[in-house]
DNA sequence: CTCATGTCAGGTTGACTGACATTG
DNA sequence: CCAATGTCAGTCGACCTGACATGA
């Protein structure tokens, strides 16, 4: 572990390139090819009960109108419904297929997978302090300069 | 350094979007507020006597069409200029104008800064853990699974 | 003739804003 | 009447592929 040198930023990218392609082949070897990250946003964040559109987009910190793209092509590749609230004309649910449930867990199951495996190369300790590390600099102020 | 949980996934997310609203606030200040982040492909590159297309193509690991639009965009907002070769009437020599140079600089110092900041916050042992674990992770095998 | 260089045209993805019909 | 919900239409940024004119 000599010397570090390169920037974050570049290596930060490379990280959440690994990452991508990592979840990407396990969707894929588990039939879900057609699952994009971006999809995510909507997985993260639906309940199992079902969603509506606009609690979907505050939770994704997104417009309607692009987490109801993403629903759109979930709904369209078979992980999801839209059906209308029987209680708010207004309001269509948005809930999991079956297939949208397998493939949600499939996808958890993976993160967790891929973070093992960084585990037993680099020391469970070190992912550790990875995540924690991460987290305080997520949770920092803006700082002066 | 309890419970860790959350999704490294997620907060590689969080700490890219703290990383480039860093950058773009202080590249702001500097008077550069239109250089966004994709267009560090060029500047990471770019030769100080000057790149020709298909090289920073090559570097950048992006094709000669895409780099190419990231070039127009900084040539039309004064940071670039293409330049015939002499030597050969194909090649377009791309440099850095006066103003180009001084914003590349900025945002090297930004970088450092940026780095620097966290390690006042959180510890300079625990951001250089943090660029060895980063480079670790960016150089392990793909592994099965 | 072949290869290298750069550009033109057009497509895809993932985000955005604005306008709007419907319903509460 | 006003606010909330979701959709339609259009735009933009950052990447891509394919076709091509020009020059080595």
């Amino acid at each position: 572990m000599a010397v570090p040198e390169p920037n974050i930023a570049r290596l930060l990218g490379a990280v959440v390139d690994v990452m991508e392609a990592e979840l990407h082949r396990r969707l894929e070897a588990a039939g879900f090819a057609d699952i994009r990250p971006s999809h995510f946003a909507v997985f993260r964040h639906i309940d199992s009960e079902g969603s509506r559109l606009t609690d979907l987009a505050a939770r994704a910190q997104m417009t309607k109108q692009s987490i109801g793209e993403l629903v759109t092509a979930l709904e369209e590749r078979g992980y999801l419904e839209r059906r209308p609230d029987p209680d708010d004309g207004r309001v269509k649910l948005i809930t999991l297929t079956r297939r949208g449930q397998e493939s949600r867990a499939t996808a958890f199951r993976a993160f967790r997978e891929i973070e093992a495996h960084w585990g037993e190369r680099l020391g469970r300790r070190r992912v550790d302090e990875l995540r924690a590390t991460l987290a305080g600099i997520a949770g920092l102020e803006p700082a002066p300069g």
